[in-house]
Parts: C-alpha cells; structure tokens; sequence
DNA sequence: TAAATAGTGTCTTTAAGACAATATCTC
DNA sequence: GAGATATTGTCTTAAAGACACTATTTA
C-alpha cells in the first residue's frame, strides 16, 4: 500500500448559475486547447497545491479567472472519477454548483474572454465538452430536488424583491407550477425574509420589497413542496 | 493553465457502517504505518487508476481489502481536502458512508488483521487519526439526516424483520423516539415493504416479518419524521 | 390469568393545496 | 372606473403526533 501509485489527476468543474428574464443561466467557456478545443465546457481547473487551501477555493478561483462575480451560495455537488471521461486519463473532477444573484450580475460583471452565459433548460448539452453534460444533470437534479425542501433559490433573488419574484424564481428552480398562498404561507411563516420597508416600482399595484434575513442561513422546511 | 501542476494524493476514505445489539457501529482499522502509526482510522486508500473503473468501486475495494461483507448500500458524502490534513501534504479525500445489514455480518463475516467494530456513539472520535474525527461527524449527520426522509436505514436492517425491530432502527439512525402508529403507517403506506409470511420467534406475541421489496431502491418520504 | 409485546382506532395538529374575495396601484 | 397585480381569508387535504384500546403469545 506504500507503494507510489500513478496519481490520478484532480480538478473541479463549476456550473456557475443565475437568473434572467424568468430563466434560469450558465457560465460557459469556449476551451481554447485541445482536447475538445472550441466546444464549451463547464468553468473548471486543476487544483492548485500550493494556491488553495481547499476544494471550494479552488472553486472560487477557477470562477474568478472568467468573471470576478462573487457566488452567493456554493456547494459541493459530487465528485466523478473515471478513465474514460477525459481522453487524458484517469481524472477525478469535484463538481461545485455555484449561484450567483441575477442584479450583481449585471450590475458588476466582466466577463472573460470566450465566457458566455447560455440559457440552461435551451440548451443543447449534448455538445458540451468531456461528460459535462452528465456533470451538468446531476446540478440539475440537485438544484431542483432541493429547491423544494430548501430556501437556496433565495440566493439566485436580487438582494431585495418580492414574494411574486421569489414565487417565479422557485418555479424555475422546481419546474413546477407553485400555488400562490401556500408559497407565500410557506416562505413567511419560516421566518427567513423581512420587510425592507420599500415597494416594488414596476408592475400595476406595489409589491412590498423583501430581504433575506441572513444571508448565510440555508432554510429547510418541514416538507416538499411542488 | 497547462503547465503541469503538482498532483495532489487523493485516497477515498469509507465510515462503514451496521447495526448490532440496539446500536450504531463503526469499522476501523488501526495504522500499521506511519503516519498516526497504531491509531485507528477509517479504512480507506489510494485510489488505484488502472485498477478501480470509479470512485465507488475504490470504496468497495478497500472495504473488500479489510472484511469480505460486501455493503447494502453505499453513497459518496463529500470530498475534503486541505494541505492540513494529512502530514504528507495537501491530500484530498472522497468519503463514502456504507452499510451493512447486522445479519449478514454475524453469519459472514472475516475481520482483517487490526481491524474492529467499535460502537459508534461512545467512540472517543477525538483519538482516530488524521482528520478522521471531522469525516466522521459528516457522515453522523449525512445518515441522520437522510434517516429523517428516506427509507436508507432499512439497509441496516436483517433481510427480515418486525415493525417493531424497524422502528427501533430508526430510533437509532434519526437519535429520537419515534411514535409506533405513525412510524408504521408512513411505512406501510410508502409501500416499500412486504410480509415475508413468516412470524417472529422471540418476544411474546409473535410479530409478522417483513422485508424489503426492491433491495436497490431509496425511498423519499414526503414529510420528515422525528 | 397476568405480563409483555404486537397491532389498531381515532382524534388532533401541522403545513400544504385550492380558490375565492378584497385591496391597491396605474392609466 | 377598468384592468392588473398584490394580498388575505378560509375551507380542504395529506400525513404526522398523541394516546388509548384490543389482540396474541407465553409463562
């Protein structure tokens, strides 16, 4: 068991995702070098020994080398390992979903060169470079899953807004159609969002504005809903 | 980007779970090598890349390498990594939590040298080496946490058992006192379980035997219990 | 028959679903 | 005031919790 043996290499893959106009998007990056050069891919990397000091630093690393967009919630989705999903070899890759607010998005972003953000539930993953589309399945699956148990597409809210926005957000992230009152009842009741004191400007009559109360605390509820 | 960074040693690390007499239990092996030589740890090693076609199959390796009972389930945690935590250098690690129904481990099993079951909740976890003591407080809450919705500890279970003995499995795995109409209508109501046709023989009153219907499937409850 | 454990009946509680009614805003 | 959207009221439903009651087994 002391022997050396080959190390397989390590990276990490983030879909790194927003909302805009009612939809939820990718970070996309058009790989400049073989293997799979010109097809888009997952922001990723290999992890840096002497740079990181952990996993999800890499994470952030390999975001803040396309846009300086800070994340507003990250997690550690799995990690995948096989000798055929890079033709380089044997590879370990740590997948991050990472998402950042729609507002902070436009408002600060600089996006890299060959960075593009694609519309998710359009997109065509087939032609998404090494198994990034398995990669990008199993986000998929854990962003919906927990969307309904959890308060995480709070974070994908602008820093205020209001319960109709929050409603649409959690029904891009459930795939689901959500009832208007339950949602409302659900999210008051939790105690995790406030009054900003403000109203919304668009639309007919004035929405009340809301915040997140604290902006590190992942809410679970007591059931699913959608 | 392509310059060749230093790989970092990824090793899967397994907290390989049962059931034995009303209580958690937990395989370690102690070290016969430096470093943390004759402290205990979780089992677990290098990956091998021409020899483990993924992640899962280097967990049931290494399982296979210090007993031959072959897990009921088994599911990858997270992946930690840090130049901390291990004196070798930055070191990543994916963990697996796995089970084992308590049956089948009394009727098969063949400990490998320096290795032992120890009961999980009064195991001074601050005395495992490496980090061992943090992957194992992951996998505490993971299982109880997943004990609350899913149907996962039922693969603790005997390939038979009563209500009774299930509830009690639960008690365990979620640490509450369960109410007995309720755990068994949720049960019986999920319609996971069938009656084997037999009865039991201990106690007074002899009680139905049931077991699983699809050994591979995880079932999600709506609500939480507990 | 008593003790112990298995199993059931049924009322309450919690939180989601349905859907209508009312309120407020802009034009 | 009309149209649109926001907000609330309230009844229903699903599934868990409480708890007492009955059933079966063995000593």
């Amino acid at each position: 068991m002391e022997e050396t043996y080959e190390k397989p290499i390590l990276t990490v893959d983030v879909a790194y995702l927003s909302i805009k106009e009612n939809a939820l998007e990718i970070l996309l990056i058009e790989r400049d070098k073989p293997p799979f050069l010109g097809e888009f891919a997952l922001p990723g990397g290999y992890v840096h020994c002497n740079e990181d000091k952990d996993l999800q630093a890499t994470a952030r690393r390999v975001i803040a080398e396309k846009t300086h967009l800070d994340p507003d919630y990250i997690e550690q989705v799995e990690t995948i390992a096989s000798d055929t999903r890079d033709p380089r070899g044997w590879t370990a890759t740590v997948l991050f979903m990472a998402l950042v607010n729609g507002e902070k998005r436009e408002l600060e972003e600089h996006l890299g060169k060959g960075c593009k953000w694609d519309e998710l539930d359009s997109l065509d993953t087939n032609t998404l470079a090494f198994d990034h589309e398995a990669l990008l399945a199993k986000v998929k699956e854990r962003l919906t899953a927990k969307s309904r148990y959890t308060s995480i597409p709070l974070f994908l809210l602008p820093p205020s807004f209001t319960l109709t926005e929050a409603q649409h957000c959690f029904e891009i992230t459930t795939h689901s159609t959500l009832e208007k009152k339950s949602f409302r009842r659900r999210l008051l009741d939790a105690d995790i969002i406030e009054e900003t004191g403000e109203l919304s400007e668009t639309g007919r009559r004035k929405a009340a504005l809301y915040r997140i109360k604290d902006k590190d605390d992942v809410h679970f509820f007591p059931r699913m809903i959608g």
